[in-house]
DNA sequence: CCAATAATTCAACAATTATGGAAATATCGA
DNA sequence: TCGATATTTCCATAATTGTTGAATTATTGG
């Protein structure tokens, strides 16, 4: 990964709305949700709405697929992978930066 | 570590100058660079660095202390360390977002 | 105390980002 | 086909962010 392709990835979630869209989207698995569930979850306009899970979309975080009426948002784990070991090898060089707890004490060992 | 938080975070990353000064300075360790050093590396005016290095210190990313007429800023592990904690639990939820191959390895045993 | 060095703060401006209403597009059911 | 539903695109506007030069603050050595 490189640096722009992680700060637009980081930019991506860098907003209120869309870190909450994108952790209900996880949350919702591959089934994902659909366009206005968010909004109303959000409490935000459609067109705002739109404009957050376009620029998610744009960052590679999550993808659309229509459904009927809906377009269904639905998370990318693949790419936020990819962010967490880009900043995991770049930004936490040297440091106890595992995420995991249990991992963290195997490591030491 | 609340949502305000993690926003603040990864909007102090989301940016390619501020970004490059972090892993700079998580390369430099506990010694730390000085703010005019930082400037020049990144290639950016003495009022920019002092502008991003002031949003990464506002998000607890880094830290300074100064040294003679030199301000030193160094990263500041732990905050990263959180938000790393943050994304996982939050953002990777039943996904396979560890970081670490040989922690995945282990943790799916 | 004074000149030099290092950095920040301030001010002005450019650029980007966020917002929601209105119009346009796509799909469905009758 | 038509009306209803779901969403996006467009537009105007507000708010935030990023940039640099100039002025200000802090520190040191002589």
């Amino acid at each position: 990964m490189t640096p722009e392709v992680a700060v637009t990835a980081l930019g991506a979630l860098a907003q209120e709305h869309r870190l909450a869209a994108f952790r209900l989207l996880v949350q919702a698995g591959a089934q994902g949700m659909a366009a206005g569930a968010l909004a109303e979850a959000l409490g935000i306009a459609p067109s705002s709405a739109s404009f957050h899970l376009a620029q998610l979309t744009h960052a590679g975080l999550i993808q659309s697929r229509r459904e009927s009426r809906s377009i269904i948002y639905a998370a990318n784990y693949g790419a936020m992978n990819d962010l967490m070991a880009y900043l995991s090898e770049n930004c936490c060089q040297g440091a106890p930066c595992t995420v995991d707890a249990g991992c963290a004490a195997e490591n030491a060992a």
